[in-house]
RNA sequence: GCCGAUGUAGCUCAACGGUAGAGCAACUGAUUUGUAAUCAGUAGGUUGUCGGUUCGAUUCCGAUCAUCGGCUCCA
C-alpha cells in the first residue's frame, strides 16, 4: 500500500494509506463533523469510498445542496425498498432526485392509495430505525442484467442492458435490498428520516405515451425534521396564492363546466383583463405595431396552407358549416400571413408589425386543463413582424427591449429563456431552421440574456424562444415567446418589391409579450397574492363612510375620483368602520378612503394605503387625494419613450 | 388522452344504508359606529349527472361530466 497526500480545504493535507475510505481521511483531518458525503474533486462520493490517489477531498454537509441530493436519492431508495417488503410483486424502475425532492416509479398491477402511502412510510421508518449499512458494489453488466432478470425486476434489467457492456454497474446494498445506482448515497439508513411521501401519480415508462404506465410515489426529505416542517409549511402558503383560489374569491373570473377550459371573465377580472390590453396597446404605439382585427372562423383551405391543417390538426375545433369545413383559429398566424399577402407591398412598407388580440381557441387534452394558466379559450397580445432579413437583428432587439420594459414595470425577475429548436415535425429546410436558430442564440447574446436550449421543442414552423415563468407550485409556463417562422412565408408565396425591382421574401417573427392575457393574469395574482398594482386594480379606491351622517359627502368622494378616471366604490352599508376596512382589505383594495364627521366637515378624506402600516392617517384634501391617486394609477411605461420605428409613407 | 384522487348551501367544511348540519357570505331588523369581523333573526341543498343494488341511497356499485395531482403535450 502506497502512501497519498489528500488535501482537504481549510485543513492540513492529510498523509493517508491508499485505499483507505473517504470517511477514514476525513476523520483524520478533523473534517468528518455531520458529513454524509465528500466531494472528490468535481465529484461526489459516498463516504465509504475507497481514496487510492492524491486528491482534494472536501465533506459534504446535509444541508448543502449536494447534501440534500445525496438525502432525497438515499430516501427514494428507502421508499423502493418499503414498497418491495410491503408489495413484493411491484417492480422497481427509476427514483432520482428532483427540485424539492424526490419520485420512485413503480410497476404496479394497481395504483396505489393514500393508505398505501402511510403504511409505506411506516415501513420506510422502520428500516431508518434498523439502520442498514449502505453497501455499494460493482458488478459486470451482463452479470447484473441476469441477476435483476432472475429476481423478475424486468424493467431494471432493461436499464442496466441498456449501459454500454464495459463499464461496470454500480450496485447498493441495504439489508434486503439492492438497487442499481450511480449513487452516491449515505452511509446507512438511519441517517435518514426527515422525509414525506406526499402523492402518487401514473407516469409513462421511458416518458412514452405509448410505453406501459408506471405508479410513481413523489416524495420530500431535508436534511432535518424543522426544514422539513419549515418546507411544508411554505407549501401551504403557495396554495394560498393559487390563482384558482384567488380569482373566483376575488371575484375576477370563474370556470364551468358548461364551457370546459374557457373562463368567464367577471367585470372586475374584464377590468384587469382590458386594462392590460390597454397598456399593450400603449407600448405598441410606442414600438410601432399596427392592431388589425381578422376572422374567428376560416375555411380549412386557409390552415391547409398554413400547415395548420397537417401538424395541429388535433389540437382544433373544427366545424362543418354548409358541407364545407371550416377551422376555428387557434393561432393567428394564418390570417395575418394572408391579410399581408393583399395587396402589393414594397421594401418601403416594411416591417408591418401586425398586432391582433383576438380570441384563440385550441382543443387541448382534457387532463391537461389547468384554471388560466392551461385553457381552450384565450387571447394573445400577438403580432407577427413582417420584415425584410436585413431589418431582423433590429426588430429582434426591439422585441427584447420590450420584453424587459414589460417584466420589469411587473416585477417579475426569475425567469428562465429557453431557445427551442427544431422539433422531428417540421417545416421548411433544416438550413434555414439552423439560420433562424442561430439568429435567435446571437439575438439573444447581444442582448446579454442568459438561456438555455431546449432541443426539439421548437414550433412546427419555426424554432422559438419562450421566456418561462414559475406558478404559485413552482411549475413553469411560458409567457412571452418569439419565433422566426421558417415556412409561412414560403408556403404562401408572399413577397416585397425590393430597391433594386426584384421580388424578396420577407421574414416573419412571432411574437407575445403577456404570452396569453388569461395565463398572465395568472402568473400575476400569484407573484402579488392578489394584490395587484393600482394601475391594473379593479377598484382602485374604496370610500368608507364612518357613519351615515356623513354619507353625502362619501357619495359626492365617489363621484370626484370617478370624474378623474379612476375606478372607485363606496361602501356606505351600516357596519362599524373596521368591518369595512377589513372587507376591504381583504379585497385587497390598494386604496381606502376614510370618510367620517371630521373629514366632511373639512372637504377631506382619511386615505388608507394598501401595505403602509398606517393607522388614522391624516386627513388630506379631497382634491390632493385624487390628484395622488391619479397619478399613482398611470399605466407603467417608462418615461425614456424612443422615437419608433415607424413603415416610411411614400 | 393515460394513471390516481375528489365532487354535500355562494365559500370552507361536517354527517350518514332510514330523505342533511355548522361557520363565513347573502337577506331582514336593531345598533350610528374612527382604521382588519356589533348583536339578533331569516332564507338557502332532488348531496355533479345518469343508471344499478336495496323495502329505502346523499351514503354501496357502475357509467358519465367536471375539477385537482402527475404523465404526455403546450401560450
Amino acid at each position: 500500500m502506497s502512501e497519498i497526500t489528500v488535501r482537504i480545504p481549510g485543513h492540513e493535507p492529510v498523509r493517508a494509506q491508499a485505499g483507505e475510505s473517504a470517511a477514514a481521511v476525513l476523520k483524520k483531518a478533523g473534517a468528518i463533523r455531520g458529513a454524509i458525503a465528500a466531494r472528490r474533486g468535481d465529484q461526489v462520493i459516498d463516504l465509504s469510498r475507497p481514496i487510492d490517489a492524491d486528491c482534494e477531498l472536501a465533506p459534504i454537509a446535509p444541508s448543502s445542496p449536494e447534501g440534500l441530493d445525496v438525502i432525497r436519492h438515499s430516501t427514494a431508495h428507502l421508499l423502493a425498498q418499503a414498497v418491495k417488503r410491503l408489495f413484493p410483486q411491484a417492480q422497481v424502475t427509476i427514483g432520482p432526485v428532483i427540485e424539492d425532492g424526490f419520485y420512485y416509479d413503480f410497476a404496479f398491477e394497481r395504483g396505489f392509495t393514500p393508505e398505501d402511502l402511510e403504511r409505506i412510510e411506516a415501513e420506510m421508518r422502520k428500516i431508518v430505525a434498523a439502520d442498514y449499512q449502505v453497501v455499494r458494489s460493482e458488478s459486470p453488466r451482463d452479470e447484473a442484467v441476469e441477476r435483476f432478470r432472475s429476481i423478475g425486476e424486468e424493467f431494471k434489467a432493461e436499464i442496466i442492458a441498456g449501459i454500454p457492456s464495459n463499464e461496470p454497474i454500480g450496485l447498493y446494498t441495504q439489508g434486503d435490498f439492492t438497487d442499481l445506482c450511480r449513487g452516491p448515497h449515505v452511509q446507512s439508513t438511519g441517517r435518514l428520516g426527515a422525509f414525506k411521501l406526499t402523492h402518487v401519480a401514473g407516469a409513462y415508462w421511458r416518458g412514452d405515451e405509448r410505453n406501459p404506465m408506471l405508479q410513481r410515489i413523489y416524495g420530500t426529505a431535508f436534511a432535518d425534521k424543522a426544514t422539513l416542517e419549515e418546507h411544508l409549511a411554505l407549501l401551504e402558503e403557495a396554495k394560498k396564492r393559487d390563482h384558482r383560489r384567488l380569482g373566483p374569491a376575488l371575484d375576477l373570473f370563474s370556470l364551468h363546466p358548461i364551457a370546459p377550459g374557457i373562463p368567464f371573465f367577471h367585470p372586475h377580472g374584464t377590468v384587469v383583463y382590458n386594462t392590460l390590453v390597454a397598456y399593450v396597446r400603449e407600448l405598441y404605439k410606442r414600438y410601432g405595431y399596427t392592431e388589425v382585427i381578422t376572422p374567428q372562423l376560416y375555411k380549412t383551405d386557409l390552415f391547409k396552407t398554413s400547415g395548420h391543417y397537417e401538424n395541429y390538426r388535433e389540437d382544433m375545433f373544427l366545424v362543418a358549416v354548409d358541407e364545407e369545413e371550416y377551422g376555428i383559429k387557434p393561432m393567428n398566424c394564418p390570417g395575418h400571413v394572408y391579410l399581408f399577402g393583399q395587396g402589393k407591398k414594397s421594401y418601403r412598407d416594411l416591417p408591418i408589425r401586425m398586432a391582433d388580440f383576438s380570441r384563440l381557441h385550441r382543443f387541448e387534452r382534457s387532463g391537461v386543463l389547468n384554471g388560466l394558466t392551461r385553457v381552450r379559450g384565450f387571447a394573445q397580445d400577438d403580432a407577427h413582424i413582417f420584415c425584410t432579413p436585413e431589418q431582423l437583428d433590429e426588430e429582434f432587439a426591439s422585441f427584447l427591449a420590450m420584453t424587459r420594459e414589460v417584466y420589469d414595470a411587473f416585477g417579475f425577475t426569475d425567469i428562465s429563456l429557453a431557445v427551442e429548436t427544431r422539433p422531428e415535425k417540421f417545416l421548411g429546410s433544416p438550413e434555414l431552421w439552423d439560420q433562424a436558430e442561430k439568429a435567435l442564440q446571437d439575438g439573444l447574446r447581444r442582448a446579454g440574456f442568459e438561456f438555455s436550449v431546449s432541443a426539439g421543442d421548437g414550433a412546427f414552423y419555426g424554432p422559438k424562444i419562450a421566456f418561462n415563468v414559475r406558478d404559485a407550485l413552482k411549475r413553469s409556463w411560458t409567457l412571452a415567446t418569439i419565433q422566426i417562422d421558417c415556412a409561412m412565408p414560403d408556403r404562401f408565396g408572399i413577397s416585397y418589391v425590393r430597391p433594386d425591382g426584384a421580388e424578396g421574401r420577407p421574414m416573419m417573427l412571432h411574437r407575445a409579450v403577456l404570452g396569453s392575457i388569461e395565463r398572465f393574469i395568472a402568473i400575476l395574482l400569484e407573484h402579488t397574492g392578489g394584490a395587484l398594482p393600482l394601475w391594473l386594480a379593479p377598484v382602485q379606491v374604496r370610500v368608507l363612510s364612518v357613519t351615515d351622517r356623513v354619507a353625502e359627502h362619501a357619495a359626492r368622494v365617489g363621484r370626484q375620483l370617478e370624474a378623474a378616471g379612476i375606478r372607485v366604490e363606496v361602501d356606505q352599508r351600516n357596519e362599524k368602520l373596521g368591518f369595512k376596512i377589513r372587507a376591504a382589505e381583504v379585497l385587497k383594495t390598494p386604496v381606502i378612503a376614510v370618510v367620517g364627521d371630521k373629514e366632511a366637515a373639512a372637504g377631506a378624506v382619511a386615505p388608507r394605503w394598501r401595505g403602509v402600516a398606517s393607522q388614522g392617517a391624516p386627513a388630506q384634501s379631497v382634491e390632493a387625494f385624487v390628484a395622488e391617486v391619479a397619478e399613482r394609477s398611470r399605466l407603467p411605461i417608462s418615461a425614456a419613450v424612443e422615437e419608433p420605428v415607424r413603415a416610411q409613407v411614400h
